[in-house]
DNA sequence: GGGCTAAACGGACTGCGGTCCGGTTAATAT
DNA sequence: ATATTAACCGGACCGCAGTCCGTTTAGCCC
């Protein structure tokens, strides 16, 4: 009947790259996943190790590798779920966020999101940015920049839109939010603050 | 004669802390200190090992941890006079960079004198910024922060110049910068440039 | 010089991230 | 049902940062 098989494990909802995936695998990931969820709230995000992980899963230390390569590897896949909804709201969301405001208020509005974004998931994204690339070059990030260069670019500021970006970018990063929060004591309404400050003075013209 | 006994080994270059030091701890970390920036020069600062390391001064490898307490104290200890340095001419060197012309110059002599050194030396503070408190809270960084701040503060500027000095800090972060012109091919000139820009933006009335 | 003590020494040990490879199994073709 | 094979599995193994503790020694006092 159908020339076409059915690719068995094809289609699930945490994405297997381009390819399909064997259901044994496809089962493996899905314990892992739920296993490493389990015990990030009972320990913590740096109370994660791989051995452990593995054990409570039931499956072998090559067997998470095999799946998420490093441990920031499968930090990022914890992560993606968050990352999507973000980028879902500041590229078609509402306004002031999403399009259809002027571009000085959708960058506020980015910045205080992604406060908001640092606070609630940034121990897992400082768990995955163990590397330059990791931090810079991946998708997501990639993604977050180019939007700060493009509104940057529409309120027409800076004479170099790509790396005042990056400087915007760096002014939110994981690290430091968490940083100034959790040992300064800084609100974040005092973050939001200094954000529309430093995007206002940067994102217009003259 | 003398009531107060002569503390051998005290005095030397690289300051032991408050205390004095025994001989054979004295000449030790001379030897691994020497060893370590040999080390560096043939394999890179991702090249040097703790064993390595002790093996080639020809110490125990409880040595090297009890000197310097981990990997990046070392890398600290290695970098404290690259730092002393630009500290110096931060804070009393010969305007625009010292003392003695408008903040906004000094703002922006700070930042372009900062990239500079991070292209020289941001291997090791790479390697010695392993954790949040060792980027954030350490003496240097402190300083470094402080002198942003408080040059913000002179011109008058933004309303949170603490703030503000962390953004200003975190655009020439090492891991950025270095990432921005080794993976991304950005010109020195072409941060400066946009280093200029922003405190141009950030520090002014208005 | 000889004894005393606090400090320094050094290497075996642990825990972790990550790799490797011989054995196993799911999917397919016959 | 059986054969084939590519993918998967698992745990022994490696290198590294960092710790521990029994041993040695520098500096001081007599």
């Amino acid at each position: 009947m159908s020339s076409i098989p059915l690719r068995p494990g094809a289609g699930n909802g945490a994405a297997p790259g381009a390819e399909s995936e064997r259901s044994d695998a496809a089962r493996n990931r899905g314990l892992l996943l739920h296993a490493a969820r389990e015990l990030i709230e009972e320990r913590g995000v740096d109370g994660l190790t791989m051995a452990t992980l593995a054990q409570r899963a039931g499956v072998g230390k090559g067997t998470v590798f095999r799946r998420f390569g490093s441990r920031a590897g499968l930090m990022m896949t914890l992560l993606s779920d968050a990352e999507a909804g973000f980028q879902g709201r500041f590229m078609f969301g509402p306004p002031p966020l999403g399009p259809g405001v002027p571009p000085l208020e959708r960058l506020i509005a980015a910045g205080v999101e992604r406060i908001a974004w640092v606070l609630e998931f940034g121990e897992l994204a400082r768990a995955a940015d163990v590397s330059a690339h990791n931090r810079f070059d991946v998708p997501a990030a990639v993604l977050w920049h180019r939007h700060l260069e493009m509104l940057l670019r529409e309120a027409g500021g800076p004479a170099d839109p790509w790396l005042m970006a990056t400087s915007l970018s760096a002014t939110v990063e994981p690290e430091r939010i968490l940083h100034a929060v959790r040992v300064h004591g800084i609100a974040p309404e005092r973050l939001a603050g200094s954000w529309r400050e430093l995007v206002s003075r940067v994102a217009c013209r003259a």
